[in-house]
DNA sequence: GCGACAG
DNA sequence: ATCTTGTCGC
């Protein structure tokens, strides 16, 4: 576990979604774009599941070490569901368990691959830039759906990428990255730019769809076996 | 008003 | 997200 100041009252959930809309909207003037982290030794990777017909959250977190791509730790995470699946109120929903999950880790991550959103979100706050401002940690979204916004089509081959647009402004990437395959939205979350958000699923790509921090977050989140462990998780 | 809608 | 078996394709 590792220090981490967190703004609790910024992802609370209090039962009024117009409520939490309007403070989405006064979140997203925290959100700090332009690359502002230090060396990325350590990357984290997080991802949210549903046990007990959905009764039940599953938060995973998994560390990674940035040189080998190593798998170094991983935290897992069970709370009661409190709140149910509104379309762009998703961080309010998965943020307390995601959040629990992330500080067992043995390290502070000096990046975090989220499951969903950066800013590419109506409001500018999706899951990975209110994770970013809730604890001002340097965070990136892959998501596998558009929320909003739109984009031209991008070629088929692995490494193409177009911008998302949504009312005139850049929100994110639409990256292939895999030849032939469904292309992932990319989104700044907290402290890095567009290019730099490319660059890093880019830089941990495992020859899945999925970055590894994200791929391995994912398989720890869903009941599908435990992970080639290479490193502490006791 | 009508459709769309991360996980 | 989750419920679910086999099946087509690289």
């Amino acid at each position: 576990m590792f220090q981490l100041d967190i703004d609790e009252a910024s992802f609370a959930w209090h039962g009024d979604a117009a409520e939490a809309r309007q403070r989405q909207k006064a979140l997203a003037e925290r959100v700090r774009l332009g690359d502002d982290f230090g060396p990325v030794n350590c990357v984290a990777g997080v991802d949210v599941g549903f046990e007990e017909g959905g009764a039940v959250t599953r938060a995973a977190a998994v560390l990674l070490k940035a040189d080998t791509r190593q798998l170094i730790g991983q935290a897992l995470v069970r709370q009661p569901t409190v709140m149910p699946y509104v379309p762009g109120l998703l961080s309010f929903r998965e943020l307390p368990a995601l959040i629990a999950a992330l500080q067992q880790l043995d390290q502070r991550p000096d990046l975090v691959f989220v499951d969903g959103h950066g800013i590419a979100h109506p409001r500018r706050l999706g899951i990975a830039a209110h994770l970013g401002v809730a604890t001002d940690l340097a965070t990136i979204g892959v998501a596998k759906k558009v929320l909003c916004g739109r984009h031209e089509a991008l070629a088929e081959m692995r490494g193409a990428q177009v911008p998302l647009l949504h009312r005139g402004e850049r929100i994110g990437t639409v990256l292939r990255s895999k030849h032939r395959v469904r292309p992932l939205i990319v989104s700044p979350g907290h402290r890095l730019s567009h290019d730099t958000a490319v660059a890093q699923v880019l830089a941990f790509d495992g020859g899945y769809r999925l970055p590894e921090p994200t791929r391995l977050a994912d398989r720890l989140a869903s009941r599908r076996g435990p992970l080639p462990d290479s490193g502490s998780s006791r």
